[in-house]
DNA sequence: TTGGCGTAATGGTATTACCAAAGTAAGGGA
DNA sequence: TCCCTTACTTTGGTAATACCATTACGCCAA
């Protein structure tokens, strides 16, 4: 006969995880190990049951998941099923809006830390942006000109130029998380305030000031620029919450 | 008769979404117009069905996907259901690290980002660290020490101290994004190398030398030890793929 | 030979009915 | 008063079925 303490050892926990976030573990244990990639068709739903000894009910719950983590889509009819999709930035800016409209997080916060990003990314910026990487971010500033005197320039305009200063790292976590930013905060704010064309010019002004000196290698003058670039923008979601 | 320009604009491109998506969309329809609150229970299953007038099946996809969002939790037994719930840092930490390790990128890629972020706190950290803050951290640090004594010392361990390193800057936002830094990439990291005790005596005494600086508010100080620890488990990672 | 059309095969979507397991809460006895 | 039992609520999972969307293929005609 065993002890007690004998007992307590000779049993592990038994996980009895919901069937449905089996599957998916098990998948993205897959994905992770490099035995299913992004373009992978998953097996049809019913082998799928077949594979997991399971019914449909959970596998579908467990398609549904992968789908809303983007991992995955699911297309209908003859071909149809799963297939692997690699995450994008943009995927998680949505899942992320969702979740920052509800989390305690401010605008505040979100700032504070997209600051920290794009200020903390310059020097690999200056140090590997290509004649390419430059070429486009003057084209954005242009048509943010252009528009700002058509009255068209949005905040999104603004998003889209400081994700491509991300791009310029030319590393893709980095541009994941500044694109992960961006997205949410600025479409929450973009509703609560207008942009007065005056900030636009000025934004604009800075934008071109911080690609010249990008251009040029110069570190310290592209800090100083974004920095009070950045610190301008900040003041006037301080006291903006998220919602 | 109808023209064919005027056919082109009456009949507009049929969207039948999936039911358990018009679903999903509802219910964070409600949350965002505050009709639903973190803690609010949601009707039952059954109670579900009835109101949208589908069957189980698509309002059970519905609750996993919440649930894989973040957005609620389910339970089951009486009073069981769905409650809404607010996502936190770690949960939202969880879906980033989910990310970055499912997405092609490299251990460099990461490792780098994660360099910009943690010593980009710094400033915010050393200015805002309280006695709690500091005494946690030295905890931390002991139970390190024993662990390594012990021979029982992980990188989760140090991956608690760098978080609570970050929690000290008083972000959500960014504890957050360093949380989903050491999720289940460090953890992979793990397995692919034993730490040296050696090497962790180096860490920890670089640890040690972290908290000091913090705590008399010397930001260059600390700024040169992190700086370098980081770099040195880097170099580490740098051939490491992820696989 | 080739283009278009209809049909069959494939595979997800949703319904229904049913049972098992897991919590919760209320009732009853010591 | 406290604990234990019991009954009920509610999700988890299975199975069978019908239905609809998409693709592939083969046939027929030009």
């Amino acid at each position: 006969m065993a002890t007690t303490e004998e007992v307590g050892t000779m049993f592990s926990r038994v996980n009895v995880d919901r069937v449905s976030l089996v599957i998916v573990d098990q998948i993205k244990g897959l994905i992770r190990e490099g035995k299913l990639r992004p373009g992978d068709r998953l097996p049809t739903e019913r082998e799928l049951c077949q594979r997991f000894g399971v019914s449909r009910v959970p596998v579908r719950e467990a398609l549904r998941v992968l789908e809303a983590t983007g991992l995955a889509t699911v297309r209908v009819g003859a071909r149809g099923g799963g297939y692997l999709t690699s995450p994008t930035a943009e995927r998680l800016g949505e899942g992320l809006s969702d979740l920052l409209s509800l989390s305690p997080l401010t605008a505040a916060n979100v700032t504070e830390a997209r600051m920290i990003v794009e200020l903390g990314i310059l020097p690999l910026v200056v140090e590997r942006a290509t004649a390419d990487d430059i070429t486009e971010l003057y084209d954005l500033i242009e048509a943010g000109g252009t528009a700002l005197q058509d009255g068209t320039y949005t905040m999104e305009m603004s998003a889209a130029f400081h994700i491509r200063v991300a791009d310029s790292a030319h590393n893709p976590a980095i541009s994941m998380l500044v694109r992960g930013f961006h997205g949410p905060l600025l479409m929450s704010l973009e509703k609560a305030m207008e942009i007065a064309p005056a900030m636009g010019r000025l934004g604009i002004d800075e934008h071109l000031k911080l690609v010249d000196a990008i251009r040029f290698r110069d570190l310290a003058a592209a800090e100083t620029v974004l920095r009070e670039h950045l610190h301008r923008t900040a003041r006037r979601v301080e006291h903006t919450r998220l919602d």
